[in-house]
DNA sequence: TTGATATCTTACCCACGGGTAAATTCCAAC
DNA sequence: GTTGGAATTTACCCGTGGGTAAGATATCAA
């Protein structure tokens, strides 16, 4: 007899009966293990809380994971994906410098509001094995790369102001990663209200002033 | 005969010869600590390692501390000290709101490249108690109402452009609680550097326009 | 219906780390 | 010297958590 699973708690229906689904159930130890990080860290989380919140035991897990650590990675794997989706349409998508800065801001923003993107700014890195640890940090140095190039695409086009855009890029990352540390699904602002804020404000403190001279030869 | 305490390596001369001052002492294990929470966060720092460090034996730690997490507030507590000083300083010295959030963008980036302030945004809050635990929080909701307040002072002078002040509290605190994840005292930018930068950098996306309109009635 | 197999559980092992009891060493004052 | 007491160490306890072995049970294919 199939169970009720109609109003059990999100991705725990996962588990309900025993059918073979194991794409839906790892996507399920998926979910349930990114909140509990999030919520309590990954070092403070035990194998035992994850099984607890999907109502199985801890041995059961590792059906679908070889080890805690796998899950993590996993998760990072994610959280770089939706990075990587938003870098690649903006590369190819907008126009200026400028705007392409604004859209990376407010797509960045939006994906720390979802749980896997969280991860990877939030968790601890360290926490990962050293191969592991290897690529993520890999990944981190693209994104700050492409950053750069943007405002510097901006500069050179004259739509951002001229700046340094090492320090310009460690200011808007940090903004940025820093909303995973604030942010709370429940809050009282929305995912898209930062994302719109964030673009906003941000972008005014790099672009180059407007109205007045239109298109001139900046001196420095 | 008294031990050759002349090259030692830091901190660990300190405990050289058995008869010295608890304070010296207590001072010593409170600065590698800090070290190695930065290191390798709280979670991964074992006593044993916090006593290897000194060269002496897990148990001598706890004559001058209660147990691991005293030492963890008392860095806490060193931390907020250091933060405390500046925004008082702050708050007496300078005139227009501009300049007030530029002193405090530029201290505060000069703290976070101080280990024991360093600790105070990178550590993990949660392995506080519950007690000490809200007394951070509270300190935390005080640094983010003063910056508010200073940026609604200078909302209000006309020296920074109508803005929402909480978003752009939000903003720079992030930019500058993120130096704490990448600055590292041997690395390419000094703490001077960055803090005289990201002053410059932040304030200008803030800043009133400035040469046209001086002073008149701004528009909403 | 009936295996065969994926799924899940009970029971367990073991390393690590915080913390303590009690013995020991060193210094200082007498 | 000797001795009293503080500073340190050796040896230990025990809870927690990752991970596994082996048995129990449901599901699917035939």
């Amino acid at each position: 007899m199939p169970k009720d699973t109609a109003l059990l708690p999100t991705h725990v229906a996962a588990f309900a009966n025993r059918r073979r689904d194991p794409g839906t159930k790892r996507e399920a130890v998926l979910k349930t293990a990114a909140e509990l990080f999030l919520e309590k860290s990954y070092g403070r989380t035990s194998m035992n809380d994850v099984a607890q919140r999907l109502s199985i035991t801890k041995p059961a897990l590792y059906h679908y994971f070889r080890n805690k650590e796998e899950i993590l990675i996993e998760c990072y794997r994610l959280g770089t994906g939706l990075i990587e989706e938003i870098l690649n349409e903006i590369a190819e998508h907008c126009g200026t410098g400028l705007e392409k800065v604004e859209a990376f801001i407010y797509s960045y923003a939006n994906v720390m509001t979802v749980n896997f993107g969280r991860c990877v700014m939030r968790l601890d890195d360290a926490d990962l094995s050293p191969d592991a640890l290897g690529e993520v940090r890999k990944y981190k140095r693209k994104i700050d790369r492409r950053l750069r190039s943007f405002i510097q695409e901006g500069i050179d086009d004259r739509t951002i102001a001229p700046c340094d855009p090492k320090i310009a890029a460690f200011s808007i990352a940090g903004a940025l990663n820093w909303i995973c540390h604030w942010y709370e699904p429940e809050g009282a602002l929305s995912a898209e209200e930062i994302a719109t804020q964030f673009a906003r404000t941000l972008t005014r403190g790099l672009a180059a002033p407007r109205t007045s001279a239109r298109p001139r030869v900046a001196g420095k």
